[in-house]
DNA sequence: CAACTCATGTAATGAGTTACATGATTGT
DNA sequence: ACAATCATGTAACTCATTACATGAGTTG
């Protein structure tokens, strides 16, 4: 029944109760790692979650001219959550623009490749030196080493943990693949 | 303009002209490996292409009741397509609905939680080894290496490359995610 | 004094999925 | 007989983005 927007809306909530403002900055790109959503998404979905009473909301006054709504998940909402996430999980589709590229890559002129790959690879170096960065940070403080299973640092632990590897693998290949067009020939393995 | 699925569309056209069907076959998931689409998606955005120049088409009698409709990149869209493939990518927005509920892991249920990922290791396993092979077969008929840069193949082989590592990357946190669960504590590294 | 942050909503548009519709040939 | 493959299209719906709308307080 429920979107996996609003799952991801109750990850979030099951941590920290916070404002659709704070829920939707949290779930912009590129601060939303796994999933993204405006905050035109965010508004609808929590109407959906408090009407389904996964949610429910404290009104507090807000440093602007509005009073904001404190969404906190339920009960009932935390069990969904708890439900949900060993629930095997949908076809995983991928929409992955560079990759079409890629695919494309031997109709290119090489130069240009050149300059795009290497920014790439320099994003990538970006990244990988934030989640490290957080990484060291949720590991200081757990006593310099991984979270507890059962705590909720582990879920980012985990999360981050892939992120990282993902990081380093797309580095090396974007490196692999700059070399290729610059010598014009893939080196072997 | 055109849409990235126009251009994904024109990847393929580009290696081999075929019909609507085919490219839907080509676009479904999980044959599609960074892109997917289905027939509703794939004969409408034809049109479009058509309409642009991009691609044309010529009758032939198919085995079923209707004639089919084998398309072709033109001139145009193979300039389109080379023009594309070096322009920057719009930002990348991830939709993990897995690393979500590995958001959430710290709240279910351990067991079920391995039973999960343990599936997860088994897809990723079959899919290694499916990409290993396509990888032996373009290899086999470029020499036993790397296909040259500006051949097909070598689009192909790149994607795949960083697919190999995607899956071995994604494999190890599985069992690394399997053994933290079932020892109750995750090992050090 | 302009731009940005906080804060919540709605409306219009576009992208993508599911379902509707048809029908000959081939394989089990 | 039954199901699958080949082959092309349309319609209804959901999901997501962009744009519209408002306005006080803070920072440069």
């Amino acid at each position: 029944m429920t979107s996996t927007l609003g799952y991801a809306v109750l990850g979030l909530l099951a941590r920290q109760p916070c404002s659709g403002y704070d829920l939707a900055a949290r779930l912009r790109a590129p601060v939303g790692y796994y999933w993204t959503a405006r905050h035109s998404q965010v508004y609808p979905e929590l109407e959906r979650l408090l009407r389904d009473g996964l949610v429910t909301y404290r009104v507090e006054p807000g440093p602007g001219p509005r009073d904001k709504k404190v969404y906190a998940a339920t009960d009932a909402g935390l069990a969904a959550l708890r439900a949900w996430a060993t629930r095997p999980p949908g076809p995983h589709t991928v929409r992955d623009e560079l990759m079409l590229k890629t695919y494309a890559l031997w109709l290119a002129d090489p130069a240009e490749a050149v300059a795009l790959y290497r920014k790439q690879a320099d994003e990538h170096t970006g990244r990988l030196a934030e989640y490290q960065a957080i990484r060291r940070r949720i590991e200081a403080r757990n006593g310099g080493g991984p979270p507890p299973v059962g705590s909720p640092d582990f879920g980012s632990y985990a999360t981050l943990r892939l992120g990282i590897g993902h990081e380093t693998d797309h580095l090396a290949w974007c490196r692999w693949l700059v070399e290729c067009l610059e010598t014009g020939a893939p080196p072997e393995g």
